[in-house]
DNA sequence: TTAAACGTTAAATATATTTTTAACAAACTT
DNA sequence: AAGTTTGTTAAAAATATATTTAACGTTTAA
């Protein structure tokens, strides 16, 4: 190989290494470590990789990439994928940002709209006891329907970002948003 | 005050109590501290709050309600409030969550939008050139576009987060998604 | 103009997270 | 069946983050 071929060789790897590394940096967005955001980032230029090509890829532990690749698999960023003959596991980013997009967000407001609305019902129980007590003051029933009507409010949010998600699980916000956008 | 009016007291807190805790347990979404995440959601319940209130209520230090503070005021959850008369600075939560939805992820999204596509365009500049080299071997070439094309590919997503960011701001998405959908 | 109140910054401490080394268990090979 | 290879779990070390205590500067009040 001569200088030249190297030099091209050379600019496609400081190409994937921007990218890399701009990838990996947006990454603390979703919750994961360093190691896993690295990892990502560098299976995304790769067709498929085994634990082992990973740790002598990143220079790091074996049981880091362990760790981070189930991460990733959580957060349906990588894919376990079926190489025959091969006694190693291989495993595959996705590389379709929208599918990860769609994963990560569903997931974390879903988790969002339970909790938070399971709380709502059961305080808003407990106000409807203190509102209808008859030994509550006057001054006791304004503030618990105060706060009552101020969960009760927030509740259109939640529903709201509950409907987000059904529009990005369904596909439909793709018709209000479509994805090839001018 | 009788037994009865402080059971409905009791009551109230217990509802307070119930939704702050949710609250503050999904902030870890927003990248706050959990000092920040109880503070949040403890002001969603009052009008308006001191530092010195603060750590009086969370029993912390008051340092550490300065800094959550601030926190807060950056991803705008928290806004300063002016009030006549006091050397105390006052702040009050946001209550409305459509707006601390817009602003928290509108800038996210921005941000990660802005770093992978400057990123983009940089790799693609050098993949170019790897590819007009007349010295790169038809394999080198091969490659460079072959990442060129796959960066290209992206870019659809990042211009469609950059839509949706546009539409949450513009408020358009709510003619798509109505905040009141029964 | 001195003293107190208020908020922030800096250094130190405490706590939590991330990563590594070491030990282990399962599956395969010979 | 003994020895490897592969991946995971557990304990330890390293690192980073969160919180507190102490010190500081500014403003206000006496």
């Amino acid at each position: 190989m001569n200088e030249s071929t190297e030099a091209s060789r050379a600019k496609i790897e400081d190409a994937k290494d921007k990218v890399i590394g701009a990838i990996a940096e947006t990454m603390d967005i979703y919750g994961v470590t360093p190691a896993a955001a690295n990892l990502y980032a560098t299976m995304y230029f790769k067709d498929q990789m085994t634990l082992d090509e990973m740790r002598t890829e990143l220079e790091m532990s074996k049981p880091s990439m362990s760790t981070s690749v189930r991460k990733l698999q959580e957060n349906e960023m990588v894919k376990k994928t079926f190489t025959r003959g091969s006694r190693k596991h291989t495993y595959a980013a996705e590389k379709n940002f929208f599918r990860s997009f769609m994963a990560f967000y569903c997931h974390m407001w879903e988790r969002e709209v339970k909790m938070n609305m399971e709380a709502i019902e059961e305080a808003q129980t407990d106000l409807i006891d203190a509102i209808k007590d008859s030994a509550s003051t006057p001054e006791i029933v304004a503030e618990a329907k105060k706060y009552y009507d101020q969960l009760e409010d927030s509740k259109t949010y939640y529903r709201w970002l509950d409907s987000l998600v059904g529009s990005i699980r369904s596909g439909e916000i793709f018709e209000f948003l479509p994805k090839d956008a001018k």
